[in-house]
DNA sequence: TATGAATGAGTATTCATTCAT
DNA sequence: CATGAATGAATACTCATTCAT
């Protein structure tokens, strides 16, 4: 987290934990697989947060459960801000190994938008169009600004204001809705 | 472009020149600075790509602008696939003065955008909210599509496909208008 | 016996004897004390094999005696391959100490070689010649056989087998008599 | 050679050689292929002192011929000192690679002894018998003599002294010539 | 300008050994 | 007697960098 993966060496990680340098291999086959588990365990409480949207009566309005779903991955961004750096600024481009993790997560996750903005737009919510291309606008916002919560610390955000912004951001843009004549 | 930083070596360097290791060390003082370059050649031109909006009566629609300013970071990004996606995906993280130099980008560009931001909100082009939270939103998902463009082999949209999608995205987020009663 | 001493760690070791790590160490004190031991224990059956040859008019005639010296290292090498290949190709040369052990072995076995090629000379069993080189000449096709014997597998020969053509080697060598005019 | 193979770490020989680490790995790829090329160059050496017997008439008598191996071999064992006792002491059952290459070695040295015994037997030279074991008491016996020829220091012989052992045993083996009754 | 042989600091990894339980 | 978690010394190997030619 201070100097990066490859700047970081065995010996350092074992310092600040104090253990010996074989302690290390017995637990961790690698120095890659202390990093491959730390993604791992955050890809799976990231996929924790995200529920899929009940559509049925009784269940809370859509909006509502999207919004609890950003509110959730808001929480763990502010909640982990060092693991989510790594996992959105460091990893990318380490190493073939995290970057098929990488790529293997971002796939399903896309797969799973994908359909759920199929599924939108059939019943209304959502507005038409390419829809690979919202999902990548949509994860690119998400990602930055989940980023800047977990890097930004002089002027921290709460994980409400966060989510309200990223709401208005999905639901009207960025630009001031032209008036009607 | 094929292996990643850390994993190229000096020597895969100028064996695929064709020149000798010494020669290298003519030209770039440091492994990093040849990286640096690139990256330093690479913001020259997505700064160029950028433009500020001319308000003045004569020139064209603050929306045209806009939508000529993203189109040619589009053709930046389709032009140079390999140079966005080592720019997007690779350097963050890599290297402390390289990140300093990413960072100082980034902080540049986002002084300009959320004052773009406020004279936007004055004329009433853009939509109210925090103006910090809004810009990261925005360079998230341009960040997004942009790696996605250059990564993208299988299904390649064009430009102008792309951009207009961003600009459906940044006018009206990704859901529908509630219909007014 | 599989992987060579130095290739087979004390888990390896214990791994196959299902113990624990500890439990080696109460047994032996070193990793290397286990090939000693295994060593010494070769030695000991290899020395019991050699009995001296008991000149007495009531005793076997002496070649008779010596086949059945010689049959019973033949019999050690085929019921006991493993044992003959660590000890005759691998342990030379693996360590100081398990060298010295071999050193102070041949070194006796040679003395007491000596002595008897002396005594065989005397008593006209033996051709006249340069006893030290004789001895090595005859150990070095000893060992040679036996290993090829303990490491043969796809045409293996019997102890008799083996036998007789040691002393037929050690009667008349390998040329033919020349012919007497 | 002095702490044998496993025992000297690269540490070592480049300290002694006054180079500097990376330089080893300029010249060889690996520390095991250091000793895989002394043992290459010194299979080929071997292989030149070996010539085969001419039987032509105006050649030199086949036991002449065979002499003059076995002193080529001599001067080998007496010249190189370290290199056969690495050869011959050291190297077998260190690694699975340079075994590979001894085997490959000694195999093809065996077919062709056991060629020329075939050929020495039918022209009445060679005694009859098992060709294989012959050959392998054979080997044997020159293999430790030029161990111990290259081994001992305080009671050296000369090449001549060694060869004409050698033929002794070759021709005569150990024992007396039982006299003709 | 260009070369490429030499450098040596730096690092991941192994594995024999110990010792508290 | 037995365990096995913890140890840390030891070592092969890499690679960015230098500099005499």
């Amino acid at each position: 987290m201070e100097r990066g993966y490859v700047a970081t060496s065995v010996d350092d990680i074992v310092g600040r934990v104090q253990v010996a340098r074989g302690t290390f291999y017995l637990y961790f086959p690698d120095k890659r697989a202390l990093l491959a588990a730390l993604v791992d365990g955050f890809f799976e409480r990231i996929s924790l947060a995200i529920r899929s949207i009940d559509l049925s009566p009784q269940a809370a309005p859509p909006l509502v459960q999207l919004r609890d779903n950003l509110e959730r991955l808001c929480d763990l961004a502010l909640g982990e801000p060092k693991l989510m750096k790594i996992l959105l600024y460091d990893v990318p481009g380490l190493d073939a190994e995290l970057d098929a993790k990488l790529r293997q997560f971002y796939a399903a996750l896309r797969i799973y938008l994908e359909e759920s903005l199929e599924e939108g737009q059939r019943i209304g919510l959502v507005r038409s169009g390419d829809r690979a291309l919202m999902v990548a606008l949509g994860i690119g916002a998400l990602k930055e600004i989940f980023l800047t919560a977990a890097s930004d610390t002089n002027a921290p955000r709460t994980a409400t204001e966060i989510t309200d912004e990223i709401l208005r951001f999905f639901s009207s843009g960025l630009l001031a809705r032209a008036e009607p004549e």
